[in-house]
DNA sequence: TAAGAGCTTTACGTTAACGTAAGGTGCTCT
DNA sequence: AGAGCACCTTACGTTAACGTAAAGCTCTTA
């Protein structure tokens, strides 16, 4: 797959792409000079994608990343990729517990708000 | 409440405190010249923390906190907030669901990396 | 009275995640 | 041959959300 059609498939710039190439999350081969994606690419790269809907830095990404290819590295690097993994589970779902939350309170001023516009609306016809 | 207070309890610098008031997210009143915060900034910036949590701009959340406090403004501004916070709610809904879906892949994912670590071990033993 | 603690303002510095412009290469189409 | 893509590299620019340093008030405590 050429640059221009992942562009397209996860609607990023070439600049994003070739920006997570430079940080070392995604790794195309070349055919001359050109960029090549594989299905490993697009793999890592909607992982990434999602990541960033969820707030994690790309550097947190990339740890993720190697947990999910099993490391290269020795059990202790890999042990501590883990235990990062885990901490980010505990925060994700706090996260979502807070969101749902939010939600509500939100969806209450917004019947609330609904209320404040009719009034309004009454007033200005008033006048 | 003095600035230190306010730091302590939100865990949050002067600096922070002293950046959202220059960006009129709060407004706290003056004693000769230092700061004395109200209940209300304090139910402000406790918004203000929150938002931050789900991703939201500072920029953004001052337009909510303005529909918290039906503006001071015309009808037709009052509705541009309130249409802002209706897309606000289903891109937080929409957040919801896929956090969930992420938090259960990484869940499989750490019952895998746990496995990855017990083999790992027995290979470390072995050697 | 001198030192410190705690606050203040002003203003330049920092980081992440790209945007954007400049200039170059290689292929194809006319 | 020249024009035009589509891609490339290099490198400076940008924005948000503060950090941090410098210099100055005011009150109290040694």
């Amino acid at each position: 797959m050429s640059i221009r059609e992942m562009c397209e498939a996860f609607d990023v710039t070439a600049r994003t792409l070739r920006f997570y190439e430079a940080k070392e999350l995604i790794s195309p081969i070349r055919e001359g000079q050109k960029r090549l994606y594989s299905k490993r690419d697009r793999a890592r790269l909607k992982l990434i994608l999602r990541g960033k809907r969820f707030g994690f830095s790309l550097e947190e990404i990339r740890q993720l990343l190697d947990l999910y290819n099993h490391g290269g590295g020795q059990t202790t690097q890999y042990a501590r990729t883990y235990e990062i993994a885990k901490e980010r589970l505990v925060v994700m779902i706090a996260q979502r517990d807070e969101l749902s939350v939010a939600i509500e309170e939100l969806k209450e001023q917004l019947v609330w708000g609904e209320q404040m516009l009719k009034t309004a609306q009454l007033k200005d016809a008033a006048e």
